[in-house]
DNA sequence: ATGACATTTCGTTTATAACCGAACTATGAT
DNA sequence: ATCATAGTTCGGTTATAAACGAAATGTCAT
């Protein structure tokens, strides 16, 4: 009765397709231009500026300044969590005509998700980090052991890059195809960094996907004890 | 881009106020009828059949019917969990004019949520029983450790209503107010019911708000080392 | 300066859906 | 049987906002 309204706005905005096609294109952690998620959604450009402009009022996404160009991310993790519960709902919904092409599938397979990975691919280095004891349940998310520290960084992890900001180390991510969390905040950042310098992963152009690279299979059945397909 | 118009469905449906304020209401687990939902959101009775049949569509809500009434509650976890997700959002968001009146402290204080308890004073008891051991992190959620169990029968729960259904008995749940954690699933709900039963609580009529009684403050003292205001 | 491109602002059209009044169905009480 | 209450369906009104074309602003390159 009291939230319903505040809720209602935030929903709102999140509730017009084309907004949403942004929002979603927005998912991997990439800036885009005000015209590329245009493109993204179908629409024209003076519309989605309009829209943007919506949205940063309201503190759904950020925009930076460079040149011409204004780039557009998702303000922060929460956005993205938002996303992902409402995707669980659609999922849950209603049987309704959803050709299940092969573009989910390959969404299911492995996907960013704002800037680390999900899907299988992303819960089994998970569950992989947390069986040999590189990672362990702490409070509200994960931690690495001292040992887990130790692997990954012989594995190729430059963790002189995270513990300065304030931000969460390993945050739980629940993952929206798996229903089981994976593995995010900047170490799950890092890892993902680090697996596409490796050219172990490869992108799906126009698309969250991810696929693994032939060296990418060989690395995770060796490094994670990870078979997947 | 490809899971953009599923995303919107859920978050249109949401999106609208009234939908919302009925949404909202049901957060405290309780089944409402849809003449009180429609009451709660303001709207006439007519209006709320024809909003609460397209969340039923959509499997947002579940129904049961008794007699001439018609009981309508969320219809699974998820849900309640989008909710908060985006009511965070709404806190995150811009700093609009927000008035915050003693019915919003008194949320943040303690509340339902979906079944169990949430708020300071929910957060304060989930701290308390993993801080002596009674639950520990286990995989996705929490689990209570045999010490734990003996604890909490010892308390007064009486542990044979879980463990039967299918339902997950330790859920983690994000509080809105508090961003941490607080204990959800069975045994959240278990405990919830106890402590009611114990006249311990008192629901604020109308919200979701609870507050804590001269006999639960004592209480809490003494069984959990928790004072709270 | 001039041209090219990115983005926004403005004005107008148009589609959608929220809402209510009125009428209808279903259940329970007397 | 009759009445009251809970809920739904239907039709029409109205407000809202999404969309685009046209034109303005801003930034870079030549």
């Amino acid at each position: 009765m009291i939230e319903g309204p505040y809720i209602a706005e935030a929903a709102a905005l999140i509730g017009d397709p084309s907004r949403a096609a942004m929002l979603s294109a927005l998912m991997d952690g990439r800036a885009l231009t005000a015209t590329e998620l245009a493109y993204s959604s179908g629409i024209t450009p003076q519309t989605a500026s309009g829209h943007l402009a919506r949205l940063k009022e309201a503190r759904l996404v950020e925009v930076e300044k460079q040149g011409r160009h204004r780039y557009y991310r998702l303000a922060n993790v929460h956005v993205a969590h938002a996303l992902e519960a409402l995707a669980v709902l659609a999922v849950h919904g209603a049987p309704r005509h959803r050709p299940t092409g092969p573009r989910d599938e390959a969404l299911r397979f492995a996907r960013t998700c704002y800037d680390h990975l999900a899907g299988r691919l992303g819960v089994a280095i998970t569950q992989s980090l947390l069986s040999d004891g590189s990672l362990t349940q702490a409070e509200n998310a994960f931690a690495f052991t001292p040992e887990g520290r130790t692997r990954l960084e012989k594995f190729g992890l430059d963790f002189s890059k995270i513990g300065k900001g304030r931000r969460s180390v390993a945050t739980r991510c629940l993952d929206w195809s798996e229903r089981t969390p994976h593995l995010g905040g900047a170490l799950g950042a890092l890892l993902l960094e680090d697996l596409d310098a490796r050219d172990w992963l490869s992108r799906v152009p126009g698309s969250r996907a991810v696929t693994l690279t032939k060296a990418g299979r060989a690395g995770m059945r060796k490094q994670f004890d990870i078979s997947l397909d």
